[in-house]
RNA sequence: GUGAGCGUAGCUCAGUCGGCAGAGCUCCGGAUUGUGAUUCCGGCGGUCGUGGGUUCGAUCCCCAUCGCUCACCCCA
């Protein structure tokens, strides 16, 4: 090795044999929840235009200003790898008269891409789960979502997460103008008990003070009003008729007043599922959405109301109770033995082949080895059972089908072999 | 962007107040010639992240650099 070896970009994971079956595990759940639902996948690209985001998720906001991955394309059109899914999907909609005169039930899920100081739990390449439901007034399809969520939750066998709801008032922004201005005045008042970060946001982005981890600033917090006082009507009751539907499905949710949300477009009901489990470290979301009436009409689309979520798939696979196996262990491997070394296993091909046309997967010896070789070889491949083609076998038409878990083994034709490995393996 | 910690074998890590570089696991071979989780023996494998400096001598001390990790900011 004379020149440095080659390394994945910082924050960029390989995603490795031992890991994948997790990953296929997880996606299709995805799949299966989201068709239970009868949510549609659909699959926009990874590159759009930097405006698309620009306009969507907030010109001020920290993805936009100095997280996207941004480059000229030849002409000058700034491009973007996408930081989130929502603003193409809408896009896509918008595009495609997906929402026009009537409503849209989407799902998607892949890579984002975010150019932040990676840590635990967080990465510059990380993937996304997603529904957007377009066109529904709510909040019933709210609370659809929330159910979708808390299923496919459940469906992976993930404890310990709570769901946290909170509202920021609904499209016109009458009441969070209202909060926002009562807030403002609250930590004007309360300016000297502020950190300094609580003061740039002050001025910025005031929802965002609630949000503070300074315990510090825990008591300023607590006394800060709160939106659920400076709710309309019309609001009032939207966040109400959520929270009784959520009761009436029995889905366990706690009101955060705190809980606000960092991209510009939410309106209305936003929530997260959380978890205090120590194997995210600092981070304690796996999943979060609300409502964004507005932001079809922002993107240039006729008005249509609509609502989701996105999931951190490695937040959520790092918090799946762990093992799915270690990875496809075959039902049997083939031991080849004699004939010299690797020179004449063609019968072993073909029997293997005839084997795999009965529908087992078979892994066969390579590299020649002695049986006992071959035999640890067949343990360590992790298959129930070992199948043995040696001399014997060969003078006589048949195979050996030894157990690896204990019990007789049995020289038998190949399609007893296949019935034999086929009675043991069962599936759920 | 800011701060802290860490870079020694494929993996997990010891180590020397500066004196020839270690263990466990993995891998390969063997313990009377057709049988795998145990046990025993042997072997492969490292310019101690990289580049300078101090020194008779640096993996160890100093400086720089690159990389990784964790945390802040922000977010899924």
């Amino acid at each position: 090795m004379n020149a440095a070896p080659m390394q994945a970009v910082r924050g960029m994971n390989d995603v490795l044999p031992a890991e994948a079956a997790r990953w296929q595990f997880v996606e299709g759940v995805i799949r299966e929840v989201a068709a239970g639902y009868g949510y549609r996948e659909i699959r926009p690209p990874l590159v759009e235009k930097s405006a698309l985001f620009c306009a969507a998720i907030g010109e001020a906001t920290d993805i936009v200003e100095k997280e996207m991955y941004s480059f000229a394309d030849r002409g000058g059109e700034s491009l973007s790898l996408r930081p989130e899914a929502t603003a193409g999907c809408m896009r896509a909609g918008i595009e495609h008269g997906l929402f026009h005169n009537r409503g849209a039930r989407l799902w998607y899920a892949g890579p984002m891409f975010r150019r932040e100081r990676p840590q635990k739990g967080r990465y510059r390449q990380f993937h996304q789960f997603g529904v957007e439901a377009v066109g529904w007034r709510g909040p019933d399809i709210d609370a659809e979502i929330l159910l979708l969520g808390a299923r496919f939750f459940r469906r992976l066998g993930i404890r310990g997460l709570r769901l946290e709801i909170n509202t920021l008032g609904g499209a016109g922004g009458e009441s969070r103008a209202r909060y926002r201005a009562a807030l403002v005045d609250y930590l004007q008042k309360n300016q000297a008990d502020l950190d300094e970060d609580s003061r740039r946001r002050l001025h910025k982005n005031p929802l965002r003070v609630l949000d503070s981890k300074n315990p510090a600033m825990a008591g300023v917090i607590a006394g800060a009003p709160q939106i659920t006082d400076c709710l309309n009507a019309a609001d009032e009751e939207f966040f109400s008729a959520l929270r009784g539907l959520l009761d009436a499905a029995a889905v366990a949710y706690t009101v955060n007043p705190r809980l606000v949300r960092g991209l510009d477009y939410y309106t209305g009901p936003v929530f997260e599922f959380v978890t205090d489990s120590e194997s995210l470290g600092a981070q304690n979301a796996v999943c979060a959405g609300g409502r964004y009436d507005g932001l079809a009409e922002t993107l240039g689309g006729r008005p249509a109301p609509a609502a989701g979520f996105a999931c951190g798939l490695e937040r959520i696979i790092a918090l799946a109770a762990a093992e799915g196996g270690g990875g496809a262990a075959p039902d049997a491997y083939l031991i080849d033995v004699g004939e010299g070394d690797g020179g004449g296993a063609s019968d072993a091909l073909a029997i293997a082949e005839t084997m795999r046309d009965a529908g087992l997967a078979i892994q066969c010896n390579r590299g020649g080895g002695a049986m006992k070789k071959q035999m640890k070889r067949a343990h360590r491949s992790g298959a129930a059972f070992a199948v043995i083609l040696a001399a014997d076998e060969r003078a006589a038409g048949k195979v050996t089908v030894k157990p690896m878990h204990g019990g007789e083994q049995r020289t038998v034709g190949i399609k007893d072999a296949v019935q034999i490995i086929k009675s043991e393996k069962q599936w759920p």
